[in-house]
DNA sequence: ATCAAATTAGACCAAATGGTTTAGTTTTGA
DNA sequence: TCAAAACTAAACCATTTGGTCTAATTTGAT
């Protein structure tokens, strides 16, 4: 039967409490509240708050990763369109959230990364993961011709999900998508062949 | 004579703490002790620390304009070549900092952006000035037929600096220049006329 | 059935948080 | 010169912070 509480449902609250809100903005006791359980099962399952952050951390990469992995998997478009409908629905999701919280792991990177090395570093490894499955899907555009050679398929993965990462600044501060569409635009162009 | 302290000063002291560390995990005593001023200064000057934010946004944004206004003014370069000289100066800048800070308006809009409307406010208004000078470059740059005329000049402004913004995560968590310098050979490829 | 391990529960803790208050000192301008 | 305004100083406050502790309960293996 097991017992009343699981690590993953705790991780799945942090997950979206932190997201929204932050690292240091939110409190223990508040993540305890939203997910129902007592301090001392928190404790049992996590050493620290910074233990959970990457525990977090971890939780949302790896499912992102599989996530990723089946879009790509699916997607019944040639390779750059691929991509761009993939960017798209990020941009969606965003929206959907009241463009309120963009990314957790370029959220921690930015609030944490220089604070905390083991948060850095799981931070790192997760967006390397990631960038590695769009990297696949850009060499296939470069074999297709659709996507330029002029720059490496892991540069121009990185310089994708890192110009996205750009773009949430100014979706936080303006709430708006325009942006985000403008940067999809212009970004799509560029990487053309 | 003046008092003993003066807005300035702690709104400078203020300014590289929360650079540094972000605005939550700041306390105001640290920016006190720091500045070595009393509670009671401090609070005849703010009214909290949410008011002192948002004028440490204002400091920042208005010195950095003029600076930026002085830069650009004073380049003996082509518009490109100034755009390109000047987003190097700032990856340099990023590297005697240790790769820690990134820079303040998007450290606040990411940290805060969508928890207080006062400070993303101010914030997206600081940066909004920022892109009309980058913008005015840009044009210039157009003109001379050295960038391309595919998009609007704020349009490229915007895709600049905001993309600029995206390379501070990995900055951050490798704590490195290598992607900045990426970005940058790649953007100035894709923005060429 | 029994027992050790894992989990639950929440009272408790010292330290730090943002902020208030009160009292005293300087400065300014009429 | 002198009163009002601005500023300094720090003790104080309720609340919250991350974290500990102890005791009870539940679980799975024997």
């Amino acid at each position: 039967m097991g017992y009343k509480h699981n690590k993953e449902d705790i991780l799945e609250v942090g997950y979206q409490v932190i997201r929204k809100n932050g690292y240091h903005h939110v409190g223990i006791n508040q993540i305890l509240k939203e997910a129902g359980i007592p301090k001392g099962s928190f404790y049992n399952f996590f050493e620290s708050k910074e233990d959970f952050a990457i525990q977090v951390i971890q939780y949302y990469g790896e499912g992102n990763r599989s996530w990723l992995k089946g879009i790509f998997q699916e997607s019944t478009e040639t390779p750059i369109n691929t991509l761009k409908s993939f960017y798209k629905l990020l941009i969606g999701y965003n929206e959907d959230d009241n463009f309120c919280s963009g990314c957790l792991i370029n959220n921690m990177g930015n609030e944490t990364g220089r604070l905390y090395d083991s948060l850095a570093k799981e931070t790192k490894e997760q967006f390397d993961h990631w960038l590695d499955l769009i990297a696949e899907i850009v060499k296939k555009g470069q074999e297709a011709k659709e996507i330029t050679n002029r720059f490496g398929a892991k540069e121009i993965a990185n310089y994708l999900h890192s110009g996205f990462y750009g773009t949430f600044f100014k979706m936080k501060v303006e709430r708006s998508r325009k942006d985000m569409d403008t940067w999809l635009k212009m970004t799509f162009e560029f990487i053309r062949a």
